[in-house]
RNA sequence: GGCCCCAUGGUCAAGCGGUCAAGACAUCGCCCUUUCACGGCGGUAACGCGGGUUCGAUUCCCGCUGGGGUCACCA
């Protein structure tokens, strides 16, 4: 039975990074029928963020990555949040100091930054030597202490990880971390351990920068006479070359995607792809599909560089499959956004966007010519392939003003109509008509579909007043 | 700096000793077209360098270079 675990500590938002690592996790149990857990690890009680565990739940749960076991869900393994767990690991650590695997030190942080500034690359192993005498009176005498891990000097340490293969450390490059702080909370190093065998956690999925710090856990692992769990290391998601996707940067969070007008299913298929890859290389997935083909030989040694275009690529794929009912209910919130929509057939013109959207945010942009129509630039009018200009659009306008006016109803029978008669070509009479209308030789739809979307008012309103200016 | 890991086009990536080195995004061109977009077709573009091993290396080994990770009472 395959049991995996998305661990994050509560510190902020979930970023697309942390997010990917869950997916993997959840993808390696559900293709093995097995159970995926939620386990929030704040240990590190300076750094807790209160609401963090709240975005995490509603991260998972939306973006569809269903944990079977967790703080808020429950399972027979709980609690799955560390800081309430707090009193099992001390009792574990003591253990470990009876078998020899770990021991207390009173070393003072003074003592402990003399030894760096001395040239110490790593701890001295000073209190190992304390006598247990001596161990059980300072403590009792109320002196600060932590318990490290007691590594050994030599020799060395390794395991095979699932995705990079052999890794060898030695021991001597290994510190005597810090098992239990001194204010009786365990460090990662520590609790992470304890929990993941106590949770009967498998296949540990997690990212590279516990690559080499892992055969420190399976000495402690050892230490306690339990079997090691799997490994699958991850390569990070990069901003770029030599960058790592941060918080800091901006908006490497999921919710910040989704607010953009992403939608779930093209953030989750995009990360997917980044590091993963299915035997036939197809690259639109829908989490169902992800789950069947899910590999761990598709997993990627190398770190891979976070390229918004091809989300957005894959975000219109998404977006085309939507109804247009449906396209229209996602617009709406950006439609209200824009001030200047007010008044307009929004069905309209969602049925004219919605072929042309990538990201919901881009209507603004897309709309932009509703709004900026005022003293655009007459250039517009010329066009090589149709062979207009300014000059053949005040020639036409006093024709076209006549023509929305009578004929509203059908407008591009009238203006084809007209173009005959007066010798023109269809096409300089709907472009010259278009940007007459719109200002914008870029638009969502063509000449018509713009009248009908501004009205017979506006429209001649427009017309009228772009002739005047020239 | 020590230790660990990685290395195919601008980006994501197939490849796992013999391929004209896939595919996708982006980009460019053509077609379609009532503009734009969609769609269709096509083009440009890659094995970091140097040694081995081998009849033959992108593929295996070593070194170099480059990049990442890690060396905390953070996770």
């Amino acid at each position: 039975m395959v049991r995996t675990r998305f661990a994050p500590s509560p510190t902020g938002y979930l970023h697309i990074g942390g997010l990917r690592t869950a997916l993997y996790a959840y993808l390696f149990a559900k293709k093995n029928n097995g159970t995926f857990i939620l386990r929030i690890e704040d240990t590190d009680l300076e750094r807790k963020v209160e609401s963090a565990n709240e975005i995490i739940y509603r991260t998972l749960k939306n973006s569809g990555l269903v944990y079977d076991e967790g703080p808020d869900v429950g399972g027979n393994y709980g609690p799955y949040i560390q800081s309430e767990r707090k009193n099992a690991y001390l009792k574990f650590a003591e253990e470990l100091v009876e078998r020899g695997g770990a021991y207390y030190c009173f070393c003072t942080k003074e003592r402990l930054e003399e030894l760096h500034e001395g040239g110490a690359l790593k701890y001295d192993k000073h209190c190992l030597s304390l006598s247990k005498d001596e161990v059980q009176r300072r403590i009792k005498n109320g002196e600060k202490y932590v318990i490290r891990q007691n590594i050994p000097l030599s020799g060395s340490t390794s395991y095979t990880d699932l995705v990079f293969g052999e890794i060898v450390v030695d021991n001597k490059d290994l510190e005597d971390n810090i098992l239990i702080k001194s204010d009786g909370m365990p460090t990662y190093n520590f609790a992470n351990v304890i929990d993941d065998h106590l949770m009967d956690i498998n296949y540990v999925i997690r990212g590279t920068e516990y690559l080499s710090s892992t055969p420190k856990y399976n000495l402690l692992y050892d230490g306690f006479g339990w079997q090691r769990p799997n490994y699958i290391h991850l390569q990070p998601i990069m901003k770029d070359a030599t960058r790592k996707l941060s918080k800091r940067h901006g908006d490497a969070s999921y919710e910040d995607f989704i607010k953009k007008g992403y939608l779930k299913e093209a953030i989750m298929n995009y990360i997917a792809l980044l590091g993963w890859s299915p035997k036939d290389n197809r690259e639109k997935l829908s989490l169902e599909e992800m789950k069947e083909l899910f590999s761990l030989e598709g997993l990627s040694k190398s770190a891979s560089i976070f390229d918004e275009n091809k989300m957005r690529w894959l975000n219109s794929l998404y977006i085309k499959e939507l109804t247009v009912d449906a396209f229209h209910i996602f617009a709406l919130p950006f439609y209200k956004e824009l001030d200047y929509l007010k008044g307009y057939n929004l069905e309209l013109l969602s049925a004219l966007l919605h072929s042309r959207t990538e990201v919901f945010s881009d209507v603004a942009q897309l709309t932009a010519f509703l709004n900026e129509f005022d003293g655009f630039d007459l250039n517009h009018f010329k066009n090589d392939k149709w062979k207009t200009d300014p000059d053949l659009a005040k020639k036409m306008i006093p024709s076209l003003i006549d023509i929305a006016a009578n004929n509203f109803g059908d407008l591009h029978a009238a203006l084809a109509a007209y173009a005959e008669s007066a010798g023109y070509k269809k096409g300089q009479v709907l472009w010259i008509f278009r940007i007459a209308l719109t200002g914008s030789p870029v638009t969502p739809g063509g000449a018509t579909e713009m009248a009908e979307l501004i009205g017979k008012e506006k429209t001649l309103e427009r017309l009228e007043a772009v002739y005047k200016r020239l």
